[in-house]
DNA sequence: CGATGAATGCTTGTATGCTAGGATACCATG
DNA sequence: CATGGTATCCTAGCATACAAGCATTCATCG
């Protein structure tokens, strides 16, 4: 009953993502909200609350947050509560580690590989991330930051990899969200990402190398200050 | 009834999981079963017959299966079935490309940090892996071999590495079982370990990159013709 | 005889009731 | 007043009932 009336508001968004499972749904609006800081770090989820939200039953509220509980985005503890995991500084650097290694690994592989087409695609993405940062869409931005990526790993030869760098860096993603960069700082990661792609089309391996390794530290520079600020967010460990 | 009734004869080994949650305990299950080939690859697996061989209900079967759907090792097709996945020969190629890359990437980091703690480790693995081949126990064999690799990462200082590593080497795991191997092959691999082991001990960093390069292409070599002679372990694709 | 369609039995997806256990607040007792 | 026990309310885990969809099969009609 209240459950049916309060989710009556909610239930657009959920529509909006029809052709999925209603599990997937909710598992895609559960996620974004962590992502993108609207649940915080700490905070305590319930599934009935969830439930009540989204105007479906427990089950797949409870089916979306075991995967979720699988990519670490929150925590389970049995007969008590789940929660949102905190940001571990350990996770993020080591998930930075591992997406650097992968990527330089492809790397070589999509100089080799970039063609006409490959470049075609690239540059548009780098012109849409553009026209983000002009209308100051952070979402879409993040989203084209995606898509370069994950299109430099594809033209590498390497499309799996990005499943796995993409759900490793969940963590990571949170940490990008803290502090709502100012344009400037947007404004050199697209000089950056542009400066890759102009290598890569240039088959120039050791400066593309470069500019990525330098690329891919930003968000580690950022991260003491960070924890500095929002102590609740961090955990400890 | 006919549930509980069949599943009296499953409750033992349930029952040798316990600790964990139920979920957790079919989904070990289930994942063993998989990936030792016990469920062969394109089988259809029946959330009613899973749950009444292990003497569950469905629900801690289902959640079991979304996570191996995760990862992979079965594929759901809603209001139809539920299948074992196939051997993507492209993803048996990509992950080893990933584990290569990322186990190379902490073999510098092992072979700085590496002390006297870590050799005893490491040596203590390689005993028990040679008592596992003499004994036959391929198993066991497997278990040191997974011991090894992720306490060389440990060493390295990466200990986040190995979960992904390990649940994105499923599918190279099935490839492992198929054949096998004679007795000279296993010897022939943990002679590579010792190797392995040795290099980074006396921290002479490429003869360690060089053999644990060919390590790993050894699983890649022997897929052809495995392929070949299962056809229908493998997907198309 | 062939083709079409309805019925049936399977599947997974969702909803809901029930169980076990922990945390807390309150009341009784020393 | 302090302290301990108990009752209650919360949680997630599990079992079960119901709904929806696809595939096959069998019967009926052309």
């Amino acid at each position: 009953m209240a459950v049916r009336a309060l989710g009556a508001s909610r239930r657009a968004q959920v529509g909006a993502l029809r052709g999925a499972s209603t599990r997937a749904q909710v598992y895609q609006l559960i996620r974004r909200a962590i992502v993108s800081l609207e649940l915080l770090p700490g905070q305590a989820l319930s599934e009935n609350e969830l439930a009540a939200q989204y105007a479906v039953s427990r089950t797949p509220v409870r089916e979306a947050l075991i995967r979720l509980a699988d990519e670490g985005l929150v925590e389970v503890v049995p007969q008590f509560g789940t929660f949102v995991s905190r940001i571990s500084v350990q996770d993020v650097i080591e998930v930075r580690f591992i997406r650097e290694t992968l990527e330089l690994a492809s790397l070589p592989h999509a100089v080799e590989r970039i063609g006409p087409e490959g470049e075609r695609k690239l540059r548009r993405i780098l012109a849409e991330q553009e026209d983000a940062e002009q209308q100051g869409d952070l979402q879409q931005w993040f989203t084209t930051d995606e898509d370069l990526h994950r299109t430099l790993l594809e033209i590498g030869g390497h499309p799996k990899i990005w499943p796995i760098v993409s759900s490793a860096k969940a963590h990571l993603d949170r940490v990008r969200m803290l502090p709502m960069p100012d344009p400037g700082h947007l404004q050199e990661l697209r000089a950056q990402h542009s400066a890759i792609v102009d290598h890569v089309v240039a088959k120039d391996l050791p400066a593309a190398e470069q500019v990525l390794r330098h690329h891919l530290q930003l968000a580690l520079d950022a991260l003491k200050p960070l924890e500095e600020r929002f102590p609740d967010y961090f955990s400890e460990e």
